[in-house]
DNA sequence: ACTTTACTGAACAAGGTGTCTGTAAATGAA
DNA sequence: TTCATTTACAGACACCTTGTTCAGTAAAGT
């Protein structure tokens, strides 16, 4: 009743293959044969298992968004006190293990379908926590929850593409939080003679 | 010794025709016979103009890079006294006008090539800008200007997209641009509940 | 009017796609 | 071990898109 080997590492094999040859030459430059041809698997046995390209690269990053999802889930259920940015600690942690998918997925390989959604899902948690928030503490937000969550979230991806495409990361995780929290959270950083008039 | 109508005509009927399909089906799902079918041109005219496909779509981008450049040059160059965010609301306006061409961008059509030169451009500028004011007050900055930048433009490219998907307009561009100032700079619209503990 | 230039329509080879064979081999169960 | 099932395989297939070429035609510019 369990799953074949075979499968399975057919599965594997052309994930892997995928990842490796959108990372050397972007994911429209790849035709069906590169794939297999990496998978050391036969053209049509890709067939078997996949409708087409597209289609094994959304599974690929699907299974990425939910491993995020599944990883998050618990800190943020946990973080009630207060905008901790626990979060983003832990994205940064997930990237770090999974620095290629990441990679992938933030340049914007696949039409950028694969990015949109990673935005798109954040932002919106973020937006939902914010209204939650807001209403737990009695207070009207003084501007669109959707927007404020854009921001952050745009910030997170900026620095995260960042971090992730560095050679050598010229700075840990917990740095990086910390820098984006006071930047978000008070503007610091700013003050090297950046700031305004006002 | 001026150019032909024709080519013109040809040239324009190309890109719009490319940016209205792009729009509706996505650049991908592209053929050159559709793209020559909606701009009325036969398929070998296409290949007079262009190489290929991503040929048209990198001149129309690029076309709208240097639109913007044209039209930041000025603002920069006024703006030596501070960090007004003028810059910012002149992009609003340039996309505003734009708005089809700066959707495409922004949804990372065309391998999301286009989206990171237009990325790669403001963070480049922006983290230069950086560079030479802290310098002009003799400050040494406290954070790498290339992050900071890369934030900065994160949040900018973040906002431009939300204002620019909308159907209708919810903020006005000078609305857009006092919030994302007082949310960089000074942290701003975080009081409604969102405060860390600290 | 005349020359130059650009558009046209058609044909072409090359290469990728997605499907479908029959066959061989690996697998899990009896 | 044996057996039925499942999967992988190699190859062939029609179809589509690409990019090039070329002779014929229309429309610019001067």
């Amino acid at each position: 009743m369990a799953e074949d080997r075979r499968t399975r590492r057919s599965r594997r094999a052309l994930g892997t293959a995928l990842v490796e040859l959108v990372l050397e030459r972007g994911f429209t430059a790849l035709t069906v044969e590169d794939i297999t041809e990496r998978a050391d698997v036969a053209r049509a046995t890709f067939y078997a298992h996949c409708r087409d390209k597209e289609d094994l690269f959304a599974r690929v990053t699907a299974d990425l968004l939910t491993g995020l999802a599944a990883r998050l889930e618990p800190v943020v259920a946990d973080s009630e006190v207060g905008f901790t940015g626990k979060p983003v600690l832990e994205m940064l942690r997930h990237a770090r293990e999974e620095r290629d998918q990441y990679r992938i997925v933030l340049r914007g390989e696949g039409d950028g379908k694969p990015l949109q959604m990673f935005v798109d899902a954040l932002a919106r948690a973020t937006a939902e926590e914010f209204r939650a928030r807001a209403e737990r503490n009695a207070v009207q937000p003084r501007i669109d929850p959707e927007l404020l969550a854009r921001v952050w979230v745009g910030e997170q991806i900026a620095v995260l593409r960042w971090w992730v495409e560095q050679d050598v990361p010229s700075l840990p995780a917990e740095e990086v939080v910390r820098m984006l929290l006071d930047l978000a959270l008070h503007g610091r950083y700013w003050a090297s003679g950046f700031e305004s008039r006002a």
